[in-house]
Order: structure tokens, then sequence, then C-alpha cells
DNA sequence: ACGGTCGGTTCAGGTTCTTGTCAGGTTTGC
DNA sequence: GCAAACCTGACAAGAACCTGAACCGACCGT
């Protein structure tokens, strides 16, 4: 799983960082909102971790504008606030959940799990997208009724179109999901996953956007 | 959203499913474990409510069970236990979210609403400017109803316009946007791509300032 | 260790679509 | 009425993309 932690406290953000790096995920932390909100754009990651004092802005707003504009990557917040109004305030801006410093990190870690499980795991056991019926928990797909099986870097770009359905995704989008950044390689592996999806999937469930990226299709 | 409450104790129970029944979701209620287990076989639930502490047997242990036979319909722990331990086995047994007894019956509905704002995925922005709908993020667009679909390079343009809506822009500024100050063109490339776009977004979109420019006309 | 299978990646040739340019027609300002 | 500015259909070049196939390496059972 990749991770962006928004966080100013460098011992925190430093133990933090730690312990998600031992749980085997990787992470991206920043500082600030705007570098937070630059990379949030360049990037699609798993999991969102925010810290709500932050010296330039308030992580509240920051999480609002992030929902209005329709990002649905989950939010755990991190905070000091452990009043309950703020607590609600933050759920109903949008975030997945939250901890009150000083929190556990075995704690974190299993929060980070059950949000992942989650996210990999959707809302219905089975959901659907045209002629698909998909159990994202269980990595199972029929297309047509006919099940479809697909390797681990075929779910990886799959997931990635579900998780922002309809909305365009650049090959760079795509490729830092899949690689987490550890490739410099210019080569057409997306475009080779893409077809590949294609031919198991039907060839209207990926769109091309030529010279922009890829996108899910209409169902 | 359809619920199920599976706790013991009455009162409590009482002011749970009022105050889900209030945010306009519907609730079962059932005080066994068995019984739950009965009502998961025959009906798909959107989320369900679980009591640690029940009398025919230990809420994880239920959980554990639902999650290994695949279902992932949410859970929302409701326990006394506040031990750190606990709240971490929940969630490492696939608890989605846990609220601590005592709670706070405003706290249960925003983290109610924390999963179903998850489920339904809120759409992406859509601004719109007189009949055109305009999904930046998601790089789609609609007029009149109708999709339209531009290429990259009139998105470039597109986005120049809707950045500075009714502003006058001079073909050197177009040109700037569009090529980042390297070319040296001399052709009227400018002008071919407004031709385009007012082919696919309508003529009025586009308004001529001849000598001077273009603008984004008013709505 | 060995051979085989499978998934991941790269490559190359073919295909499709964007793009910049031009030319001829149209509009506008004076 | 004239020239400058603008519009737009057409088009060639090549960038972007697709995809079958080869290659490579990890894993697995023997």
């Amino acid at each position: 799983m990749r991770l962006l932690l928004i966080e100013d406290d460098t011992v925190l953000a430093a133990a933090v960082r730690d312990q998600i790096a031992a749980d085997g995920h990787s992470v991206d932390w920043v500082k600030r909102l705007d570098v937070a909100k630059d990379a949030m754009l360049g990037t699609v990651y798993d999991l969102v971790l925010l810290d709500l004092m932050l010296p330039d802005g308030l992580g509240l707003g920051f999480l609002r504008a992030l929902r209005t504009r329709g990002d649905v990557t989950p939010v755990i917040i991190l905070t000091a606030l452990d009043q309950l109004s703020d607590r609600i305030e933050g759920l109903n801006a949008g975030a997945d959940d939250y901890l009150v410093k000083p929190f556990d990190l075995a704690e974190l870690s299993a929060r980070i799990g059950s949000v992942a499980r989650r996210y990999t795991g959707n809302p219905n056991p089975q959901l659907t997208h045209g002629s698909l019926t998909i159990d994202l928990a269980a990595r199972s797909m029929y297309a047509s009724g006919k099940p479809v099986s697909l390797t681990a870097r075929e779910w990886a770009l799959f997931e990635a179109f579900l998780a922002r359905p309809g909305q365009l995704l650049s090959k760079a989008q795509l490729e830092e999901k899949l690689y987490n950044f550890d490739t410099e390689v210019e080569s057409n592996t997306i475009e080779v996953y893409v077809s590949r999806l294609r031919k198991k999937l039907g060839a209207a469930v990926i769109e091309t956007e030529r010279g922009l990226g890829y996108r899910l299709g209409k169902p």
C-alpha cells in the first residue's frame, strides 16, 4: 500500500513512518497541506494520514476540499483534539477514522489494516460494473456470467480504475500505483496491461484518452 | 441504508434504533448472535452494529466467522471494553470501527454517515458554464446533455479559458499556455483550436475580440 | 538441482488519431 | 471598397497506442 503522511511534528512523523514501513507499506511524508495537495494530484494513494493541526491551514478544510472534488481516498485523522465535537466534525468532513494523540503504534497498524481491508474489500460483497460482477475481497470476477481470473498486476491496475470510476488516470499515475515510484524505466507496461484487461473484460471497459490517459468506462 | 443491530441491552438498543431511524435508515434489531446469523443469511445489510458482550457467545468470534467466509459487510463494534488491546483485537478481527459505551448518539450517526458516504461514493464536482457540464478531474464534459470529448491540446486551451472566465486572453498568452514558451509558431494554431472548440462546444462559448484575442463568453 | 509453468516485462510492427500547417473563403473595421 | 484579421475544411507527418510474441526470472513439484 502507498500512504501519504501529512504531519508537521518531525519526531512523531518519523515514528509513524517507521511503523508503517515495518508493516510493509510505503510512505510519502509531507509537512504542509499545499505540498500534500500537490502530492495527491500526482499520485493515487491508498490511504492518507492527516494531522489536523498544521502550520499552513486547517486539516479539516483540506479534507473537505478533497471530498468535495470527489476524491474518496481513505483518510485517517491524527489529532490531539479529543473533544467529541471535533471528532464528529472530522468524520462528517469525510474522514474514515481518527486517532487521538498520543496513540499506540500498534493501534495505528490495526486501523490502517482495517481501512485497507475496507478499501480492498468494497461496500457490497459483490459490486457490479456493467456486465461485470466483481468481488474485490475474494478477488474474483465474472464478465457476462463467465468467470475471469486476473493476475496480481492486473488486479492492481483494475483496482486503480475501480477506485475512481469514470475519472481519467494518466499513465504516470497508474505506473506509480503499480510500481510505487521505484521504476524509472520507460516502457509501455501500462499499455500492455490495459490491453490484457480489455481482452479479459471486454474492450469497452477501459477507454483511452489519447495523450491524457485511461478511464474506466461508464457501466 | 439497511442496518442490523445486534445488542441485548433493550434500553440502549431502543435509543440506537430511534437515532438511526431518525437519520433515515432502516434497522433490524436482534438480541442474539444465532438470530443475527440467520438474519444475515437472508438479507444483505449495508452495515452491522455489533455488541461484543452478548449472552450467547462472543461477538468477536461472530465477526471473525463472518470475515472468514468472505463477508465484507461493514461492522461497527459497540462495546464497553475500552482496553486498548480489545480495540486492536476488534479491528484485527475485521471490524471497520468501534464505539465505546457510553457513546454519544450524534457520534454514532457521524460514523454511520462516514460509512455511507464511502459506499455511495460522491461524484466529482461538476462545474457548469451555460449548457456545458464540466468535470475537470474526470476530464469529461457534456454539452446540452451530450458527451463531448476533447483532445489534450483542446483541454489545455479550454482550461486556459475556464481559469479566467470572461477575461480577454491574447493569442500570445494562449500560445504560451499551450506550448510553454518554447515555441516560435508562425501559424494560426490558436485560431484552429478555437475553431475546433467551437465546433465541439457550440459557437457561443468563445468570443472573438478582433485584433485583441479571445474570451470565454458569459454563461 | 532440474524442468516446467506462469506471471511480468520488453520489443517491434502495424494501426489509429492528434496535430500543425496551409489555402481559400468570410467577416470586420476603417 | 479594401485590407487585415479571422474561420475552417483538408491533409500529411508522426506521435501515441495496440498487441502478438519473445524473453526473463521466480516459484513449484519431482
